[in-house]
DNA sequence: CTGAAAGCGCTTACAG
DNA sequence: CTGAAAGCGCTTACAG
């Protein structure tokens, strides 16, 4: 008898194999039973389980992504983690990933094209599960990307009529208008839209200011301020200085986003400038910290949260083969009037 | 002759064999070469990647995984993304990561000892090439896991003594001492300690502040106040609104953290309580805003972007097997006094 | 400095 | 409902 030959590169690990001898049956039932795959014999599902609990087995996803050509995690494309709406969405997306199984991979765009085409070309390397990605807006190469890739794409954070395209978001256009709308309706008459970044998000927002001005005849295109500039708090602040001071007729302002509303609540205290009795002040998004702002902040809320846990499901739909129900999902907006308008 | 049998799962997808036979060389040459390890004529090199360049080939990183029994990411724990610190912590880390071709994971342990535990085991049996975790607390399972995966392991945000371990960060005792002792130099004697969430590092602050005061003949253990809640804006206004009902004759408040602080600095306006006048406030981190204040926010400022870097440069090193300079980093921290105190 | 062979631990596609 | 064979695309360990 040939004595049997040692295993040259053995890891200890122990194995789908070891587990099917334990529960002795093939390695093909325990791979589709621990995957619930088609149907298996309840009982030899049990023996599998038995087993996998006696030896500790868990299996390894390299070898998994190998063979099924692809890997047990989705890919989540955000600008940015320092504007607390991505981390809230993220955390909401972790939240239905993990316990389907799939792990989230980040990548920050920082509100670039160029970066963001090489992120996706380093997450498709990878060959997520599936994908998510914030907006519509890029360049035609990470376009091409997405559709190539054939990996299932839910975007968030906008809406879409677009036929066959996923998406869970709101109208940022409407929500702008709605908000301006209120300032219109508080008798506000020379309202300025002050924004940062610049982002296609933003850009809409600032549309739906005009619309919104434009439909009540106060239309002022010199009261738009826009910065290319990351937001900040103390970008806010200087900004809400420079509009009063180019535009002394200015009785409200509409900041694209809370921080920088909140810098130039803080601006206000500093300078002596009374809010809303002087000018009025709105921000966008309704972060932390906005309602204890003095005055507390007058804002919109954006479901992020709840674009998350729909985008994750919808994704988790896509990937599983089922398709979702509907492509594009508008979860709204919510004006939230505090004292500072 | 026989038909050539046709490949049964071909993906379509340019493997390193495709390059190898154009470049003529063997798969395993291809392998080295772009890997650049050990020594390879460079002339086939040469000629590798100019195949490399022909087919467009990308690596799979599921196969290299499986093959080399190691993942090309690295793991990183961290408590939350909605502290700016960790944010910052992050983003340095993926800087490091990125250029030197390892992905970035990221578990949220929420400062809750079995998600940490359950989320080091999903992160684990993915087979990071290293791992990143925040502090030295947690439950023995969870070192267990750490120390049997063999896995490089960089400990960050605090300091450690101990041998073998590896670490980056700054003493947090330290810097709660120095800011203690900063607040009784400008002749402050009834300082109170505002804390919330009451980890690990908050607690190591609360220690500072108590050896502080007590090297000053100044304890007060009944001004410590301690709330396990979530740190927040509001959380900091009414801490500071109980703390001077409760204590009438505090003369200063330290807040474990910016945001606690920034609320109790809000608080203040809103209740008409002068600052420093009344009551001098200080924080701890210098997250964004705190120097927007009214008035600005005496803190401390730490150094987590540069955390971040080191700690991804040190695991780095571990992965290649190459030893770091020194087990343990300390970064210090920086007094950033402001008008508040 | 280079290579032929074997293997990493799973799943797909084909049968039955 | 179950299985034997082949293969996913790399790297390790052994030679030379």
């Amino acid at each position: 008898m040939n004595e049997p030959r040692e295993r040259r590169r053995s890891t200890g690990r122990i194995t789908l194999a070891d587990v099917a001898r334990t529960a002795g049956v093939s390695p093909i039932t325990v791979s589709r039973a621990l995957r619930g795959e088609r149907a298996v014999d309840p009982e030899l599902v049990a023996r599998v389980q038995a087993a996998v609990q006696a030896l500790g087995y868990v299996p390894d996803p390299a070898a998994r992504a190998l063979a099924s050509r692809h890997g047990s995690h989705v890919a989540v494309l955000i600008p940015l983690l320092s504007n607390a709406l991505f981390v809230d969405l993220l955390e909401a997306v972790q939240r239905e990933m993990r316990p389907a199984g799939y792990q989230t991979l980040i990548g920050i765009t920082h509100y670039d094209e160029n970066e963001e085409e090489q992120l996706l070309r380093e997450q498709l390397m990878h060959r997520p599960a599936g994908l998510i990605v914030t907006g519509f807006d890029r360049n035609a190469a990470a376009h091409a990307l997405i559709d190539r890739s054939g990996v299932p794409c839910v975007h968030v954070m906008e809406t879409s009529p677009q036929p066959g395209v996923h998406c869970v978001g709101f109208s940022q256009a409407d929500a702008g208008a709605a908000l301006t709308r209120h300032l219109i309706a508080r008798g506000r008459r020379r309202i300025a839209f002050a924004a940062a970044q610049l982002d296609p998000r933003t850009l809409q927002r600032l549309q739906g200011w005009q619309q919104a001005l434009q439909a009540a005849g106060l239309q002022a295109p010199e009261l738009a301020c826009l910065d290319p500039a990351p937001s900040s708090l103390a970008l806010g602040g200087r900004m809400f200085e420079q509009i009063l001071a180019a535009h002394p007729d200015v009785d409200a302002i509409f900041f694209c986003n809370d921080d920088l509303a909140q810098g130039a609540l803080l601006a206000a205290l500093r300078l002596g400038v009374a809010v809303p009795g002087r000018v009025a002040v709105a921000g966008f998004n309704d972060l932390t910290g906005s309602d204890q702002m003095l005055p507390a902040l007058t804002t919109v809320r954006t479901p992020r949260a709840a674009i998350g846990t729909h985008a994750a499901r919808m994704l988790l739909a896509l990937i599983r083969g089922t398709p979702p129900a509907g492509g594009c999902i508008d979860l709204g907006y919510e004006l939230v009037v505090r004292a500072s308008s």
